[in-house]
DNA sequence: CCTTGAACTGAACGGCGTTCAGGTTAGCGT
DNA sequence: ACGCTAACCTGAACGCCGTTCAGTTCAAGG
């Protein structure tokens, strides 16, 4: 069996689901599709591409429509829809947040704030301001949630961290930065 | 020579600030000290858990007093004192996140955060919400700042990136979030 | 049928975190 | 001054990792 780029993409995710981030390896990824490692290198240059190529395709899935309504309304739904394509995938946010570091990958959910925020009549440097804000909340609560959640069916769970409801708190991050945004429009 | 828990850590400061964190590992610290690398789980139970106490280290030499002052005010200086912390040894804000996210170390000024927030009013569960809000935020933003500083020095820089006023932003970023925050008091 | 380019092999390189049985040494109680 | 104890360290090994590279296979188009 011989595979195309996307094949390798998606033989990645799945390995990504079902045994997390830390055994996604180049030697895993390969005897998964019955493959020697150096044959993924003819795909692409690193591993550091395919994860970035990785995130692109598990946001990609994970997207929703942004219904038409008011910009604040709208941002909301971009920040939740990001938050739970990550949170659709083992250890999504992570993925998503080191390629976007490294600036080779999941960048989609940034211009898409920029597009909504600058819609709704904010200024250019607020919007890009105020989206990148946003993108690091939500990353940054979906990261920590992956990582609590797996620490605590590990066994070491805290029990603050149990009855934590992430959704809330999450939610209320973001509409504290849309509040900031309104009294400024 | 021997050496306590705190000299290794110290000396781990002056690798991550000389090599960056890429190249602060067990073999090249134990060099550093003249020392196997094994000598190290004498005095860590893994690297991990060095790191952690590495990012403890690290915020505390940052630390700066947090004036008396309005709530809104006090945050915003233990913000920004986070932020100068961070940026002040070479990867730190990727130091301070992955211990912080492992649950290990650098929760102080999480529980800073939640202090001031208190104080002003705000209850408990708002003012959790909110102070996670402003750590993944600004710790976000320095870690995006100083990859790019990095990848810039390495060349590979790009043209929106060198004339982005890093400080404005992340001010920005916290100011949204504390205006939200006192539209709620 | 031949050519060409994409896909892959197989072996190796250097480096990593970590373990472990045993050796060394500083400092304290006597 | 001496012995003991606990702290500190050695040296070698284990099993991984990402990556490179010269050479091989194979599908498909002319």
């Amino acid at each position: 069996m011989r595979y195309r780029r996307e094949d390798v993409v998606d033989r990645a995710l799945r390995v990504l689901d079902d045994y997390g981030l830390a055994d996604l390896t180049m030697r895993r990824l390969g005897t998964e599709l019955g493959v020697q490692p150096s044959a993924l290198y003819h795909h692409f240059a690193n591993k550091q591409a395919l994860l970035a190529a990785v995130a692109d395709e598990l946001l990609a899935r994970g997207g929703r429509p942004v219904p038409p309504g008011e910009w604040d309304d709208r941002a909301r739904v971009v920040c939740l829809s990001l938050r739970d394509a990550c949170l659709a995938w083992r250890d999504g946010a992570e993925v998503v947040a080191t390629a976007r570091a490294f600036g080779l990958g999941g960048l989609a959910p940034y211009a898409a704030l920029v597009d909504v925020l600058g819609e709704g009549g904010l200024g250019d440097e607020l919007a890009g301001a105020a989206a990148t804000t946003l993108v690091h909340l939500v990353l940054g609560h979906a990261t920590d949630e992956q990582l609590r959640r797996q620490a605590g069916s590990a066994g070491a769970l805290e029990a603050d961290d149990l009855d934590r409801d992430f959704t809330a708190e999450v939610t209320t991050g973001v509409d504290l930065v849309l509040a900031g945004l309104r009294a400024r429009v």
